[in-house]
DNA sequence: CTGAAAGCGCTTACAG
DNA sequence: CTGAAAGCGCTTACAG
C-alpha cells in the first residue's frame, strides 16, 4: 500500500543513463557533461524524483546532521539562542536533529540515541556532559562543542561567556553606586553558570572588605525569583541591591519588590540581571542586566564545531567572550557613570 | 585518520554468531534465544557497538524521524508549543529534525530538504502549507499535521484552537463590561490565526449593533503592540477596550498605555490577549487572555500523526478545539462575572 | 532459534 | 565524460 519510491535507477532508465550519471548530476562537482544533467533532470521531474538523504548519508558516511541538545527552554534566552543556531546551520545546509533534556535528567542517556544517527557534529546547551561521554563522542570521531558551559580538560569545546568577569563588574557597579547591603538570587545551585556568577559577585565583594551578600535561591524561574526576593526581605536585615543570576529571575524579583514590597525600583532597590533577554528591555522592567555577545557565541560555536567535523585534527578550544553591562533603570549608577555630561 | 566504526559483523565476529543474530539482538521481539543475546551484548560492549540508525532506516523505510517545521520562536507560545513537541516524541522513541521558517519564507522550498531525509510525518506549526505541497506529501506517502494552521480540503490534517469563537466571546466580555468603544490590534495579517480572531471580534460587534472596532496592526511582536497603541490613542476617536491577537502584543500594549499613555489598567482601558503565554500571567501584567488547550491540542497532533503513520490509509482529519478565558486584572468583567459571591 | 543471502538507494574508485 | 560494479551497515524473508 506503501507508495512505490522512486531512485536513482527509475530515473536512469527514464533518461536513458547508467545509475552512476544520475548519482553524478546531483553531486556538485561530479564529473557530468551538461546534457546528461538536463537529461536526468528532466526524468526525475517526470517521475517526483529526488535524492534519498539517508543513502547518501549511509554510503557517503556523512549525515550531514547537527545535533543539538537544549535544556531550559523555558528561560528566554534559549529560544533565542536556539533560533540563532538554526540559521546558521540550514544556512550551511546542515539539517538538524533536536533533543530536549530535562535540567536533572542526566545526558549521558541521551547521546547515544543522538550518535546512532551518525550526526556530524553535537551542540550541547545548558547541560554538563560527563567526560567519560566527551571521551565516548572522541572516540567514535563525532564532534561536540559546548555552549555555556565547559568541561575541565575533556574531549570537547566549549563557548562561554565569562560569567565570573562579569559578576565582578556588577559587584562593583553596585559598590561604586553606593549600596552597602547586596543580595545575590542564585540560579539552578549546581549549574556553573550560577557557581561562576556566585563566585564572581561574592570574590569581588570579599576583595572590597564588603559584608558578604544575602543570599536565596531562584532556580532560574520567574516564580523561583519572586518568591527568593519575598524571603529575602523577609527578614530583619534587608538588601539594598539585588544581583540575579539571570533575567527571568530578576523580573520576578522586580515584581515582588514593587507589587507586593511596595518598595521602589531602583530608589529603595537596585535589580540587576544576567542575559539580556527581550523582556528585559520593555518599558514594565527596563532591567539593567549583562549581555553575553550570544551572536557572536553562536556563531563561534558553529564555527569550531564545522571545523572540528572538516578536520578531526583540530585541536579542543575553549573560548571564553566578555559580558556587556546594558545600563537601564533599574539599578541606581554611580555619579560619574549616571551623569556623564555633567562631568565635561 | 577517521575512527574505523564498529558494525555488526565484528560483532558478529567476536560474539562467534551471524551477523543476523547482531541485528536480532537488538530487534525488539524478534526469535533469539537469550543465550546468544548475551553473547551479542558482551561483545558489543567488548567493542563499543551501537547500531547503524542510519543503516537501519534504510533498509527498512522507517527513519523513525519527525520534522518540525517553526516560525516565530520569537513569541513565548512557540517555544512552550515546541517543548511539548519534543516531549511527546522523544517519549515515542522518535527523533526530531526541526526546521526554522522565515514567517515570509515560502515553506514550500523547504520540504524537499525534509523529505529528502526520509521523515516518517511532518509537523507544520505556524506556518501555512501550499496545498500543492500538500499533494506532494501524500503522493510520497509522508503524512503532514498542521498545528494552528489549516488548509482548506488539503491531503493534510489538523489541529487547530477555534480562534473565531474565542474571539467571539471576548468581544461578548467587553461590551457586556459596559464597554463601548472597542479597539482591535491585528497580528501578521496574512496569517488565518489573525484573520480568525479579527473576523470573530468584529463580526460579533457588527451582530450586536456596536460600531466596528478601531484597528492597527502590531505585527504579533511587543513593539509592534506597542507602536499600535500609540497610534491608536493618538487620534480623536480613543478605545476604551482593546482585543490584542496575540499575548505578547498586549503587554506591549500595556506598558505604552502605563508606561506612555499614563492610562490605568483597567479603570481606564481594558486589554485582552491571547495565548496565555507566561508573562501574561505575571504580577507585572495579569492579563486577562484566552487560553488555548495548547497542551491537547500538541497531543491530538501527534496522535493524529502518529496514526497516519501506523496507518496511511487513515482519513485526514480537522480538529478544532475551543480555547478558554482567563480572566486576571487587565480588563473590566460584567457584574455577573466580576462579582459572583455578591450574587448568592 | 539460526545462518546465508538478498537488497535498501545511494557514492565512488576503476577502467574505458 | 561515462558505465559496470562494489559496498555503506543494516533487516528480513527463506530454509533448515
Amino acid at each position: 500500500m506503501r507508495p512505490e519510491r522512486v531512485t536513482s535507477s527509475d530515473v536512469a532508465k527514464e533518461a536513458g543513463v547508467s545509475q552512476s550519471a544520475v548519482s553524478r548530476a546531483y553531486t556538485p562537482g561530479a564529473s557530468v557533461s551538461e546534457a546528461t544533467k538536463e537529461k536526468v533532470f528532466a526524468a526525475a521531474k517526470k517521475l517526483g524524483y529526488q535524492p534519498n538523504a539517508i543513502a547518501r548519508s549511509l554510503i557517503s558516511r556523512r549525515s550531514n546532521m547537527i545535533g543539538i541538545v537544549m535544556a531550559d527552554i523555558v528561560n528566554p534566552f534559549y529560544p533565542a539562542v536556539l533560533d540563532m543556531f538554526m540559521r546558521l546551520f540550514q544556512e550551511r545546509g546542515h539539517r538538524v536533529m533536536l533533543f530536549m533534556a530535562s535540567r536533572d535528567q542526566n545526558i549521558d542517556d541521551l547521546l547515544p540515541r543522538l550518535l546512532e544517527y551518525q550526526v556530524d557534529g553535537v551542540v550541547i546547551t545548558s547541560v554538563t556532559l560527563s567526560s567519560e561521554m566527551a571521551n565516548y563522542c572522541a572516540k567514535l570521531g563525532t564532534p561536540v562543542a559546548l555552549f555555556n558551559r565547559y568541561v575541565p580538560q575533556a574531549e570537547a569545546s566549549s563557548v562561554c561567556c565569562d560569567n565570573i568577569d562579569a559578576a565582578r563588574n556588577v559587584a562593583d557597579l553596585l559598590l561604586d553606586a553606593g549600596h552597602r547591603r547586596l543580595g545575590y538570587i542564585a540560579g539552578v545551585e549546581n549549574t556553573s553558570t550560577n557557581q561562576d556568577r556566585e563566585y564572581g559577585f561574592t570574590s569581588r565583594i570579599r576583595e572590597r572588605r564588603m559584608p558578604s551578600p544575602l543570599r536565596e535561591v531562584g532556580h532560574y524561574t520567574y516564580e523561583g525569583g519572586f518568591e527568593a526576593a519575598l524571603r529575602l526581605f523577609a527578614g530583619e536585615d534587608k538588601p539594598d541591591a539585588l544581583f540575579c543570576a539571570n533575567d527571568i529571575m530578576a523580573l520576578g524579583v522586580m515584581d515582588a519588590i514593587r507589587g507586593k514590597l511596595n518598595l521602589r525600583i531602583p530608589e529603595d532597590v537596585s535589580v540587576i540581571g544576567f542575559d539580556d533577554i527581550a523582556s528585559a528591555g520593555w518599558e514594565g522592567y527596563r532591567l539593567t542586566t549583562v549581555r553575553p555577545p550570544a551572536e557572536k557565541m553562536v556563531e563561534l560555536t558553529v564555527q569550531t564545531l564545522v571545523d572540528c567535523i572538516n578536520d578531526p585534527k583540530q585541536p579542543m578550544v575553549a573560548l571564553m567572550e566578555k559580558g556587556e553591562l546594558v545600563v537601564r533603570g533599574s539599578a541606581r549608577l554611580p555619579e560619574q557613570l549616571h551623569m556623564p555630561h555633567a562631568q565635561g
